[in-house]
RNA sequence: GCGGAAGUGGUGAAAUGGCAAACACACUAGCCUUAGGAGCUAGCGCCGAAAGGCUUGCGGGUUCAAGUCCCGCCUUCCGCACCA
């Protein structure tokens, strides 16, 4: 230690010192197989997209799942922690444009740059197993899948009007829309468009991925929550509304048909309510402007046309100004009436802003007297407002409309009188279904997903259009569908690939005949949805995965990512893992077990952004304080669940505390390295309580990493045993504890530092002469009878008011304790002369004594 | 509007119903000197000279005891938002 360089902890030696040889031992951070006989363990944290920088998000998101994995390597665990790239997507093409690289280069040296980054931080990831989803290698699996699905029917194509980002050039999913605005273009509106589109049959899982909701204990609340509102379930009744006159002919509306027709002709309106209860307090029937009957009677009337357009103008503009669901109730009369089945009562049609077409069937029966919006329209519009429900328990206590409660009996509803709400709607929904106007439904929000993209730099789907043989499947020995390596990318709108005509022309594998490539490619949600399981097996060239390797791993045993993907990933994912295991693929009903998500990381009070000015770069940081300290302070300075407040000076901080621990240990490491093969003795004096406070200390960080995940209080917990060893310097440097003391103790806190700040670790164990690599020590076990103190602290309560201290020895019964108490000098004064009328004793706790 | 989370020192925060503010940052005073983004010592919720009193967004309640549980309200953030 002489050595002048080595006086000062110095992360920008030691780091790239321990990267390097890191980097030349593959087998470190290698998942063994199956066969290695240890329980195994998949921590997995959500794949980046290689935009080309790390950002602070993901130095949390990786520090926490490092933390872990490196943990529960020391545990002895078999530990699967891979990495891979979201490679695909828009902003590839953008670049393209900008700078003229072909996206695959400007991907592939984003990916090189960021896994730089990752290396520096020391992150301990198993790069043989590395997914790049935008190599033919990996997607030419999306191909493969999707030729599955569509031979189980899960893949679909249909017209239908679709979200249309004209920024983007592209069609969106619904979940991609967000306020009528693209999800990557907050200032851009989403168009609709009518197209051509491939979906995923997602709905076909509805039910079940609600049901599995339930039983997923290890994910938080709050997305379960996001998911449940999502998938949207409601139960209600459909009903037939016919028309007052026969005039539009005898075929049926198909609900949610939003495609125009005008040979159609219409003869009923079925509508869906939650509430059949009410339907004798039916008033009108209104119905979404992009209905098929509005369309078609828009069709013959040209007034009505234009009411209607003024309409969907409206609703544009509100778009636009973000205001869609303030936008003031508007409808037009069409002048048709309908008839309710129930009782034959005649009501007016009306065209209204309010009703959406894209859920329930487009059409509903307004009942202003207990539905808050029908309300408001019949007030504006003057539309009769009939009461059939009366609160439960009070006879003619009638109270204002609208009464929207289910607690009540019907009133004004024929021979319905009298039954709660919940009778009337299954006597009603019985009588609908004998009669055939209608019946029990239920209706999701969830809607099938819409794959297709009109993009370049995506997975080609693999269909093939043939004049004569229709569409056809591209066979499998035929995969990959290769995109083309030199494409012009340009602004225009459409396919990129429609443009290229070594691709779009083929043959038709069926006839061989000249036949048309689809030049659509998928979304990327579609890469994203099963990656997970190609770590397990990322180099088969056979199958996505080998299914025995999967059934290993799986499920993920930790998920970790930002919340932002509490739908969309995680409810394509759950799908993805759903349909592979109908396939026989693999036997696990959801992916992950458990999921964790991180708060984000701010700065001076908001989301670090470009546009804000507020991006703190972890190079920056690296290179001013070193990984470690980069690292540790992302699991410092709050709890990992919440959001964390970036600080500069807290990671200087941190970094002279890690300064103070190499000071620490590299001035007692050779008595340390003395004391490893020595046996120790009963422990005395200042080994004794260094040694106590060390098992605390264990015991409390273990817990931790079982649990609760607050590292914040780890950290500071070994912050704690630090300043208390260094408190004693003076004695430790004059020999008062032993060498095998010594060696427990800055051993074991070499160890506890490990999952925090690797580099550190790694060093010092060297230092005091730890056998192997750190990552292979097993995790220290706190002794909980060293961790016991003998005595303890009892705080003395009078009338719940602190009033004193006593010392007793630990475990005391509550009656030593209490003598102790009443025993005080400062509760015997404020005592005295008074009554002790009770005195409670919670042992090893406090005492409080009721006092009058 | 509905759903969820959160409100504690100057700041980030800590506290199985049992001593509020651990651990850090910042700050103040002092020491040290190889002058460093270093190290060490002490102080640091508020009022008060002190004794002592007060203090976890606000108001109630339960309890021997409440930051923690219950009720009502306020504020902030997040998600959903005319879903019939």
């Amino acid at each position: 230690m002489a050595d002048e360089k080595e006086l000062r902890y110095d992360p920008a030696t030691i780091e790239p010192k321990w990267q390097q040889k890191w980097a030349a031992d593959p087998t470190l951070y290698a998942a063994e197989p199956a066969t290695s006989g240890k329980p195994k363990y998949y921590v997995l944290e959500m794949l980046p997209y290689p935009s080309g920088q790390l950002h602070m998000g993901h130095v949390r998101n990786y520090s926490i799942g490092d933390a872990l994995a490196r943990h529960m390597w020391m545990r002895g665990y078999n530990v699967l922690h891979p990495m891979g790239w979201d490679a695909f997507g828009l902003p590839a093409e953008n670049a393209a444009l900008k700078n003229n690289t072909p996206p695959r280069e400007w991907t592939l040296a984003n990916i090189a740059a960021m896994k730089r980054q990752m290396q520096r931080l020391g992150l301990g990831y198993d790069w043989a197993t590395e997914v790049t989803t935008c190599l033919p290698d990996y997607y030419r699996w999306n191909q493969w899948f999707f030729l599955r699905m569509y031979e189980k029917g899960l893949v679909y194509r249909k017209k239908s009007k679709v979200n249309w980002c004209p920024e983007c050039a592209t069609v969106l999913a619904n979940e991609q829309v967000i306020d009528g605005r693209c999800w990557r273009h907050e200032d851009t509106l989403v168009e609709q468009r009518d197209l051509e589109q491939w979906f995923f049959r997602i709905t076909q899982y509805t039910q079940e991925l609600l049901e599995g909701l339930d039983k997923l204990e290890g994910w938080p609340e709050k997305v379960r929550t996001m998911q449940r509102n999502w998938i949207g379930r409601s139960e209600g009744t459909e009903v037939d509304f016919t028309f007052e006159n026969d005039l539009l002919g005898t075929s049926v509306a198909k609900p949610g048909n939003i495609v125009p027709d005008t040979t159609q002709t219409i003869s009923k309106i079925r509508v869906f309510t939650t509430r059949v209860d009410t339907i004798y307090g039916a008033t009108s029937v209104q119905l979404a402007p992009e209905h098929p009957l509005v369309v078609q009677l828009a069709a013959v009337d040209s007034a009505l046309r234009k009411q209607v357009d003024g309409l969907l103008d409206e609703q544009k503009l509100a778009r636009e100004a973000g205001n869609v669901g303030e936008i003031e109730k508007h409808g037009i009369p069409t002048g048709h009436f309908a008839i309710n089945p129930y009782n034959g009562e005649r009501l007016p049609i009306w065209v209204a802003n309010y009703v959406l077409m894209d859920y329930g069937t487009g059409a509903i029966m307004s009942v202003p007297g207990h539905d808050e919006r029908d309300y408001e329209f019949a007030k504006k519009y003057g539309i009769h407002i009939q009461r059939v429900i009366s609160p439960a328990g009070g006879e003619g206590e009638d109270t204002d409309l609208p009464f929207i409660s289910e607690d009540g009996v019907l009133v004004n509803s024929g021979e319905y009188n009298g039954m709660t709400c919940a009778e009337a709607q299954t006597k009603m929904q019985q009588v609908a279904a004998s009669k055939g106007f209608g019946e029990a439904k239920v209706t999701y929000r969830l809607k099938d997903w819409g794959v297709s993209r009109q993009r370049y730099w995506g997975t080609p789907i693999p269909m093939i259009n043939c004049p004569d043989d229709g569409l056809v499947a591209v066979p499998d020995d035929q995969l990959p569908v290769l995109l083309p390596p030199q494409i012009e990318i340009t602004q225009q709108g459409g396919s990129p690939l429609g443009r290229v005509p070594e691709f779009l022309n083929t043959t038709c594998p069926k006839c061989g005949g000249p036949a048309k490539r689809e030049t659509d490619t998928m979304d990327t949600f579609v890469d994203s949805s099963w990656y997970f399981y190609r770590y397990t097996d990322a180099k088969n060239t056979n199958a996505p995965f080998d299914s025995a390797k999967a059934q290993y791993w799986f499920p993920i045993d930790q998920y970790i990512g930002g919340v932002e993907h509490a739908i969309l990933h995680l409810i394509y994912s759950r799908f993805w893992t759903k349909v592979m295991r109908d396939l026989g693929m693999i036997v696990n009903d959801e992916p992950a077990r458990r999921l964790f998500t991180q708060g984000m990381v701010i700065k001076d009070g908001a989301k670090m952004s470009k546009s804000k000015g507020n991006v703190v770069s972890p190079d920056d940081m690296v290179a001013r304080y070193g990984a470690d300290a980069t690292r540790m302070y992302a699991l410092f300075a709050a709890p990992p669940d919440r959001d964390l407040e970036w600080q500069e000076d807290g990671v200087a901080g941190i970094s002279r505390f890690l300064g103070r621990v190499w000071r620490l240990v590299t001035k007692y490491d050779a008595l340390a390295r003395e004391g490893r093969s020595r046996h120790s003795q009963v422990p005395s004096g200042l080994s004794l309580k260094l040694l106590r406070k060390l098992h605390q200390t264990i015991a409390k960080v273990t817990l931790d990493f079982e649990g609760r995940w607050h590292f914040n209080t780890c950290v500071a917990a070994i912050m704690e045993l630090v300043n208390e060893i260094q408190a004693a310097d003076a004695q430790l440097a004059a020999g008062e504890v032993p060498a095998p003391a010594m060696w427990e103790l800055l051993s074991s806190l070499v160890l506890l530092l490990a999952p925090f700040a690797p580099f550190l670790a790694a060093e010092l164990w060297d230092d005091i002469g730890g056998e192997g690599a750190i990552l292979r020590a097993p995790w220290p076990k706190s002794d909980p009878g060293l961790a016991k103190e003998d005595e303890q602290e009892i705080p003395v309560q009078i009338n719940g008011k602190l009033v004193s201290l006593v010392r007793v020895p630990t475990g005391a019964d509550p009656k030593t304790i209490e003598a102790a108490a009443l025993a005080d000098e400062k509760v015997r004064a404020r005592t005295a002369g008074k009554n002790v009328v009770k005195v409670i004793v919670v042992p090893g706790r406090t005492v409080n004594l009721v006092v009058k």
